[in-house]
RNA sequence: GGGCGAUUAACUCAGUUGGUUCAGAGUGCCUCCUUUACACGGAGGAAGUCGGGGGUUCGAGUCCCUCAUUGCCCA
């Protein structure tokens, strides 16, 4: 069998795709093992793979396959969420786009082309994380409107307005006038953007005299209901019960005094507009003053405003301000920067409005998530979160729960004679419940809420409700699986969902929902950009996949994500993974072409062997603390260095044969047993290159995805120290043979003052990999050799010709001078009384060792260099 | 405006309770090498006043103060 000189993903990983399906490794039932659980952060239904996606899923993978292989029960449920905004929006998109408005249809037949919508393009997503290689339990896949997912909603939406923890009520909210919806706090994102800052004069009522107000909303004077200035004001205090006129509309408002008027800002003069803001609604509020809504649902103004009517808002602030100046009541315009809500959705600038809608009571409810996290049962990582987490639901607010929306789960409010309701799960059981009020009623005197719950009144159920864990709450899965392990995801969701769903956790199953939370970074694109469609700086994920392989991606990804921080990514970032699977495969292809011989095992590979184990236990013992740590990327570069550096660089060239020749069947034996423990490490990074090594080497039945976890065994620490001094050495001969452009073909003798004698003599691993002739040890310095040190000991390669004395004793000066420094802080160390006092005693008795080396090693220089100057 | 972070090599980042030669890693860069697993490679090398300033300490990249720059969250 001939091996492919580069390694080719593309004939692997469908390969071992499909195997492992076949074979059900992915599948979870309850058993009498440990369960190790993982709920992925469902991706909105309409989405595509993304990289932020890439990233999380990589590490839920990461995290789920080495779960699996210390053999535990894995299960990572997947599923996605219905994005009632999102979605919807696409649908109407979509039904325009076929002459069909939303309008002409009943709420089941839009819902039927949701659904078709959702069927056809649906869960694209979670055929694209099959590339990846995740390793989800397909058999499990959930969808937030799934039938007994959605009962799940319904169900605990009735339970917590029993609880009295649910309730209506008129509240400023914020209007997405695009979709046309309430959208909650969260779903508001506020940018700095330049406006302008609008001086307008009111004319005092039964007055020449006017005042003049600012403001960035010029249209919004049609909703005015006072005037506001703060009592203090000398400028002001003669407009004691006056009243003014609103521009245009004439429409008299009073003046009103409170101390919330800032006198500096502006005019010191407050239009009051208590239908569309939330301070002056709050200012209305304590003046008793009318609010008037001067907008429709679509942005437009209504007849409300007398002026403008049926013309949308940005339009108008354009026309108000012409009017007004045309008029005379506008007295200037400046540029004024200020922040404003736009929806997370669909972009729109929010409307504070007023209206009508479902909450969800905060307080209660989030108790349990503020002490829980406080208490450290549940850990966030990295720690930083921990604080924004506190500090979020310590300023809690109720949460608008009502979307004025059909894609949802619809609110189970059934209305009768006018605002009369009752709530419950069914029409059925909401007509018992109000025949209890009217016995005459019947069922077509009910009329259920118009309005949907916000996704994540779904998604906060989910790491319970994926396991039916509320309409059954006592059954077996639930029971066997929550809590789950690890929330891995986003910490842009950190309030929309981790803490809801801590929320609901306590709530629900008085238990966290899962033991750790792990945030990833934000993926972003080289100039520090977060990557976006409408910037088009996001890769396609799948063409990275296919160009790189999966493997190289999932490396690429972890590369440089360490925990919490954003990652800028680049392209070359899964090149180096490429290379890396590259070069694993090429160590396997230089061992699978070794002929096996009962031969004699030479002393070398026998040392190389005891070595590499040694290391390989620490690396073991490393990556496991990593990745307890949740210190990914630091996990996969100990193991890419095991693997490259200890076992390509060092230990296959030193057990590799000469050219041509055989090699000993005990050493192959072992390197294969070593190239496999390389391998389950590498596995979670790169599954699908170790598993088709895994049956490269031998044609078993036994995947490597359920192979054990390596354990760490002995380190012998001695052993990996003097192997650092037998690396040093050897790159000290051949930087010689660099320096005086000796060929690597040339043998070379080596002479060696042993100052401190090693433990162990592994001389024969120097000879290969220098290619020497003999190492002798002697006492007496070399004057016609080139020279160098490890530690205290000195080596010589004697090449008496070829020396430049003076370049030598410069060299040797060079470390002379570095030495006598490194001496001069040690002794000022030990020559203070405070230090000798206060510092630990084997601190002390480090630097007294420090001393006498470094005493040592400038006698040995200067030495070497008297040597050199008489030679 | 309030809160939380960050600033270490050209880039991306580690650096644990202040204490070994602590100034590190990967990439990139430079030099040499088509050499026999891999040029998606090998060998060697250069590279940082730890953002500035001040303080605490026997000792500060690490703790404190301050300034600067910058990011995020909230209002």
């Amino acid at each position: 069998m001939s091996i492919q000189k580069t390694y080719n993903p593309l004939a692997t990983e469908d390969k071992w795709y499909s195997h492992w399906m076949e074979k059900e490794y992915f599948y979870s039932k309850p058993n009498e093992k440990d369960p190790y659980t993982i709920v992925i952060p469902p991706p909105n239904v309409t989405g595509v793979l993304h990289m932020g996606h890439m990233l999380n899923n990589t590490l839920q993978d990461v995290m789920i396959r080495r779960s699996r292989m210390l053999g535990y029960n894995a299960c990572w449920v997947p599923g996605t969420d219905h994005a009632s905004i999102a979605t919807e929006a696409k649908v109407v998109q979509k039904l325009s786009s076929e002459g069909i408005k939303k309008s002409d249809l009943t709420r089941d037949e839009f819902l039927s082309h949701a659904f078709d919508w959702k069927n056809k393009h649906g869960g694209i997503i979670l055929d694209q994380l099959k590339k990846l290689g995740a390793s989800c339990d397909w058999k499990r896949t959930k969808f937030t409107m799934d039938d007994e997912m959605s009962e799940s909603v319904i169900k605990v939406f009735v339970n917590l307005y029993n609880k009295g923890l649910i309730y209506r009520g008129v509240r400023m909210v914020n209007w997405d006038p695009s979709a046309q919806t309430a959208v909650s706090d969260e779903e508001v994102i506020h940018k700095e953007v330049n406006s302008k800052l609008y001086h307008i004069s009111y004319n005092i009522e039964g007055d020449n005299e006017s005042i003049t107000i600012a403001t960035t909303r010029p249209e919004t004077i049609l909703g005015d209901s006072a005037i506001c200035v703060n009592p203090n004001d000398e400028r002001y205090k003669h407009l004691k019960n006056k009243s003014v006129l609103i521009p245009l509309i004439n429409r008299v408002i009073p003046v009103i005094f409170d101390e919330y008027v800032d006198m500096e800002f502006g005019t010191g003069a407050l239009k009051i507009t208590p239908a569309h803001d939330i301070n002056d609604y709050q200012l209305g509020d304590k003046h008793s003053l009318e609010t008037i809504d001067i907008l429709n649902d679509d942005g437009t103004l209504n007849e409300s405003a007398q002026l403008y009517i049926g013309k949308d808002r940005f339009k108008v602030r354009e026309e108000i301000a012409k009017d007004l100046e045309r008029e005379g009541f506008l007295v200037k315009t400046q540029e004024y920067k200020n922040k404003v809500g736009f929806s997370e959705r669909t972009n729109s600038v929010i409307e504070p409005r007023l209206s009508m809608q479902w909450f969800c009571k905060m307080e209660q409810l989030s108790k349990p998530a503020l002490d829980n996290v406080m208490n450290k049962n549940i850990k966030l990582y990295p720690k930083k979160y921990q604080k924004t987490y506190l500090h979020w639901i310590e300023n809690i607010k109720d949460w608008c729960i009502s979307r004025q929306l059909w894609w949802g789960q619809q609110i189970p409010v059934f209305y009768y004679e006018g605002n009369k309701f009752v709530v419950a799960e069914t029409k059925e059981e909401a007509l018992l419940l109000a025949k209890k009020e009217n016995p005459n009623l019947t069922i077509s005197d009910l009329k259920q809420d118009e309005d949907v719950l916000d996704t994540w009144f779904s998604s906060w159920l989910w790491p319970i409700s994926v396991f039916d864990g509320i309409r059954n709450p006592d059954n077996e899965e639930i029971n066997y699986y929550y809590p789950t392990n690890e929330l891995i995801t986003g910490p842009d969701i950190i309030f929309f969902w981790v803490a809801r769903m801590i929320m609901a956790g306590y709530e629900y199953k008085e238990e966290l929902p899962f033991k750790n939370v792990y945030f990833t970074g934000i993926v972003r694109d080289k100039q520090g950009r977060k990557m976006s469609k409408t910037l088009g700086n996001s890769p396609d994920p799948i063409k990275l996949i296919e160009k790189h392989g999966a493997d190289a991606v999932r490396v690429g990804m972890l590369l440089c994500s360490p925990a919490g921080n954003d990652l800028p990514f680049d392209e070359a970032l899964c090149e180096q993974g490429r290379n890396f699977a590259n070069k694993i495969w090429n160590a396997f292809r230089l061992i699978k072409g070794w002929e096996v011989k009962e031969i004699e095992q030479p002393e070398s590979a026998k040392q190389a062997i005891n070595w590499f184990e040694s290391k390989i236990n620490k690396a073991i013992i490393n990556i496991d603390k990593s990745y307890s740590e949740y210190r990914i990327s630091e996990a996969l570069m100990t193991s890419y260095k095991l693997a490259w550096d200890d076992f390509c660089s060092w230990y296959l060239e030193i057990v590799k044969p000469i050219y041509g020749s055989p090699i000993d069947s005990v050493t192959y034996n072992k390197t294969i047993e070593q190239l496999e423990k390389v391998l389950k490490l590498l596995h979670p990074f790169m599954p699908f290159l170790t598993e088709e090594i895994w049956h490269l080497i031998d044609n078993r039945k036994e995947d490597i995805i359920i192979a054990d976890w390596p354990i760490a065994g002995n380190i012998k620490k001695h052993l990996l120290l003097d192997f650092e001094n037998t690396t040093e050495i050897i790159a000290g001969i051949r930087t010689i043979r660099k320096e005086q452009n000796i060929a690597n073909k040339e043998q070379l003798t080596l002479l060696v003052i042993n100052n401190i004698k090693p433990r162990n003599n592994l001389n024969p691993i120097i000879t290969k990999l220098a290619n020497l002739s003999a190492i002798n040890i002697t006492n007496e310095k070399e004057s016609g050799a080139f020279s160098f040190m490890v530690k205290s000991n000195e080596y010589f390669i004697p090449l008496g010709d070829n020396i430049d004395l003076a370049s030598e004793i410069e060299k040797l000066n060079k470390e002379l001078n570095y030495t006598k420094g490194f001496l001069r802080i040690v002794e000022g160390k030990l020559s203070n009384d405070r230090f000798i006092q206060n510092a630990p005693k084997n601190l002390v008795e480090n630097e007294r060792n420090k001393m006498t080396d470094a005493k040592e090693k400038i006698k040995i220089l200067e030495g070497k260099i008297d040597a050199l100057a008489n030679a």
